[in-house]
DNA sequence: AAGGTGACCAACCGCGGTTTT
DNA sequence: AAAAACCGCGGTTGGTCACCT
């Protein structure tokens, strides 16, 4: 499923993600902490908008993040909670622990709103008499725009239904297992070359930038800095490459 | 076998809300 | 108080796979 690679004009990758730049992310997130995402990728040693960074790690890096197929019961609590409260992902995906919010939006848009409005014409075609699924149409193109009416009918729906509910979703940072994750999002493990970042600018981040063996929420960072405004190094002295294996493993 | 279409999913974009300066 | 920076959310797009004709 590969996306065509491109840079913009600023020189940011734009794309799917390589193992080699989740591991970057996952190792970075997960010793430091997401404590500026539009800076992140600078420090992590990525060509990518903090944007990306953060969407990708909210989505596919993060600990205990579930993938695959989804439970009847899953299937219901956003079947339910998308009866009242609309397209309200991020409180839904609250509801779903494992589940991002984006994941369920795609899981909602490809199977369960068919079924949805199937139930609802089943309750009302009755009287109808003809389909109003709007997945017949032949191309793409034509599908898309059914799509798009049919997102403003909702809207206008929602709009005399939705109840304010405040967003919970989870800012991240257990900081557990991301090697793991990475391992089988990509369904391997890629022996590690070139695990020493060197990061270009500023005192703070002169400092090698070491992928190690994932290391526990308690060691998530929170850049500090000293009286004269230097910044505190949380790093341990650089390890050998065997010595990373070793930990690693 | 090849082309068309639907389904799925990863990722980008724009906007609004919140926080910081 | 205002502007800028940042974050999070929801909508949308585009690539790939699988199935059908």
């Amino acid at each position: 499923m590969a996306r065509t690679r491109c840079y913009d004009k600023s020189g940011l990758k734009k794309g799917t993600w390589t193992p080699d730049e989740d591991r970057k992310l996952a190792a970075y997130v997960s010793k430091y902490g997401c404590w500026n995402w539009r800076q992140l990728p600078k420090f992590a040693g990525l060509a990518r908008c903090g944007k990306s960074c953060r969407l990708r790690w909210l989505n596919y890096l993060q600990p205990n993040i579930k993938r695959g197929s989804y439970t009847k019961e899953e299937d219901e609590i956003i079947m339910k909670l998308h009866a009242e409260i609309g397209n309200k992902w991020s409180v839904i995906a609250a509801h779903l622990p494992g589940r991002s919010d984006n994941d369920i939006k795609n899981h909602w848009h490809t199977s369960l709103k068919k079924r949805s409005t199937q139930e609802y014409s089943t309750s009302t075609d009755s009287k109808k008499g003809s389909s109003n699924n709007n997945y017949q149409s032949s191309s793409r193109k034509k599908r898309r725009e059914n799509e798009t009416q049919v997102n403003a009918n909702e809207k206008i729906n929602e709009s005399f239904q939705l109840s304010p509910m405040q967003s919970c979703s989870t800012e991240v940072s257990s900081c557990a297992t991301i090697d793991q994750n990475v391992e089988s999002i990509h369904g391997e493990r890629e022996v590690f070359q070139e695990e020493i970042f060197e990061v270009s600018s500023g005192s703070f981040w002169t400092e090698p930038f070491l992928v190690d063996s994932f290391s526990t929420a308690s060691d998530c960072f929170v850049p500090s800095f000293d009286d004269h405004g230097v910044f505190v190094s949380p790093f341990s002295p650089i390890m050998s490459y065997d010595e990373l294996l070793c930990s690693y493993y």
